[in-house]
DNA sequence: GCCATACACCCGCGAATTAC
DNA sequence: GTAATTCGCGGGTGTATGGC
């Protein structure tokens, strides 16, 4: 085993976890010191020595405090993975001593939050009656992070692509079906049996928000229709508000086939038959690489792939 | 005002020794 | 053979001090 590997796996103590996350929170010894409650010395000392046990400078030093070097970034990063695991699995542990079967934090992408993640949740809460599901409905860019920072399990949706190297790994859970496009159930062109492209022009469009993958496939169906950018009145990134707006205007939206039916089976909404190009959205989930899932996020991970299949082959 | 270093002290751990 | 005690070592921390 590398000396730097032997170091991190026999030396590197939960205290020295917390004292690089301070130090990078703080960039300053002696506020580290004052935090943590020792001298300015004994953290001194101890970023000595770590970065001695690791043979890297892990700060840079200067009159106005320490700032952290690439390998010191490197490292923090997974010291507050780490800690976030210790910290999990204390909630675990008090969790299952409470008499439950344990806790899953997932993040959740606005396509995933109507159907996939309650159905698998719904499920999980059958097989596990005490485990506890915490749902975060937010859009990619705030959910990563907090994945990252381990204050999630796991990431559920349509989500870009990850390279090996960005600590995240990914499994797709379905290859997705295309974009439908829908509209209120009381719209003009609600009881149509064919619909052009060139009849929505009359009316607003409801896309989804810049930097989301199903944004992608939204404006590739809207330029193969010829659908004017001019048109669009609304960018949201919830669910809750787009239907709103579909349902009370004569707006027009674009949904997964899989979630348009889920609405149009509520009677919601309508899906429009009109000829889309397709263009698949895959959905799927994340959770980060380094960290071991939980019996509880392995379990929603499997009825999460269960779910996804049967909404392949039409069982959902 | 900031951080690094030198030195001293305390504490815990493991090995060696002793008592039963 | 086992449990208790002793001793040495290393790690962690504090104070004092110096350099930038």
């Amino acid at each position: 085993m590398a000396r730097l590997d032997w170091y991190i796996r026999s030396n590197l103590k939960p205290r020295h976890l917390q004292l690089l996350v301070a130090l990078d929170d703080l960039r300053s010894v002696s506020r580290v010191a004052d935090l943590l409650n020792v001298s300015q010395p004994a953290v001194s000392k101890g970023l000595a020595e770590i970065e001695k046990g690791v043979g890297l400078v892990l700060f840079e030093r200067s009159q106005r405090g320490l700032t952290p070097t690439v390998y010191g970034e490197s490292l923090i990063r997974m010291c507050r993975a780490m800690l976030q695991s210790l910290d999990a699995a204390g909630d675990e542990l008090r969790h299952l001593q409470a008499g439950a079967a344990g806790r899953v934090r997932v993040g959740v992408l606005p396509v995933a939050a109507p159907a996939l993640v309650p159905l698998a949740v719904i499920r999980l809460q059958k097989i596990a009656p005490r485990a506890i599901a915490v749902l975060h409905e937010a859009t990619a860019d705030r959910l990563l992070p907090m994945l990252r920072e381990g204050r999630l399990d796991l990431i559920v949706g349509t989500v870009p692509p990850v390279s090996l190297s960005s600590g995240l790994h990914l499994e797709i859970l379905h290859p997705g079906e295309g974009v439908s496009i829908v509209c209120g159930s009381r719209h003009p062109l609600a009881r149509r049996k064919g619909v052009d492209a060139a009849e929505l022009h009359a009316h607003p469009l409801i896309i989804p928000p810049l930097g989301t993958l199903f944004r992608d496939g939204v404006e590739k169906v809207m330029d193969a229709l010829d659908l004017p950018r001019e048109n669009v009145r609304t960018e949201s990134g919830s669910m809750t508000a787009t239907n709103t707006i579909l349902r009370e205007t004569d707006a027009i939206g674009f949904y997964s086939l899989h979630l348009a039916q889920h609405y149009a089976r509520l009677g919601w909404l309508k899906i429009l038959p009109i000829k889309a190009v397709s263009v698949p959205v895959p959905i799927g989930c994340y959770r980060l690489s380094n960290v071991e899932p939980s019996a509880t996020t392995r379990s929603l991970v499997t009825l999460l792939r269960e779910v996804a299949q049967e909404a392949l082959t039409g069982q959902a």
